[in-house]
DNA sequence: TGAGTATTTTGCAATATCGCCAAATAGCAG
DNA sequence: CTGCTATTTGGCGATATTGCAAAATACTCA
């Protein structure tokens, strides 16, 4: 049995904290679809350049992310397809939620 | 376009939120495995009963779980499977850290 | 009812996270 | 080298999380 100490759980939770945020987790989605470069996500999220880099550092710290450099800019990308499956997993529980929810109501 | 604040990621991030804890991660995995009760959870996290209540409560807002009184033990379980799923899919992405580790120790 | 156990809630101090600003770093063009 | 842009890093206040202790709640049994 993993105990909370075990590498595993330590390592699992760093990852899953990471994406635990909506602003990181957005990045995700984005940087998921095509390698984008810091400024252009700035652009996106709205928030100040030196913020986003700092999400960024957060991503790449758990390992979700890769860099590329091409000239003054960074291009962002998912390290692994597996991110956007382990998201995808989440679905049916966010409809189970909204049928719960629904279900309240009545 | 998913927007930052579209109800999707809010809610995605919530739950990744809750679980990027290595007491939550912890307590997913037991009841995984089979409905648990507090006091059960309590003697393997070895932490305060209030701290894990407090977990436990964090993990239901998301809706991640389940609870069933019995007596007056309560027992918890995963309100749905495929949050088994969600951590699998992250173990490609463990084994490339472990791999890129390895890598840059040569 | 009263004692005893299980669980949740509240309060609080220690710690961590978040987001902006300012400063430092890196790369390109002139 | 100088100026310019892109990005990262350090600092700081505001806010949120964490975990224990104490109090409150819920349930069982005698």
């Amino acid at each position: 049995m993993g105990s909370i100490d075990s590498p595993r759980i330590q390592e699992l939770s760093q990852i899953l904290k990471a994406l635990g945020h909506p602003t990181r987790l957005f990045i995700i989605e984005e940087i998921a679809q095509e390698p984008t470069c810091v400024c252009v996500l700035k652009e996106r999220i709205g928030a100040d350049t030196s913020t986003v880099s700092k999400h960024l550092s957060i991503l790449r710290n758990a390992g979700l992310v890769s860099m590329e450099k091409k000239g003054t800019m960074v291009y962002y990308s998912l390290s692994c397809a597996c991110v956007k499956d382990c998201i995808q997993a989440l679905l049916p529980l966010i409809e189970l939620k909204h049928k719960r929810y629904c279900e309240m109501l009545q």
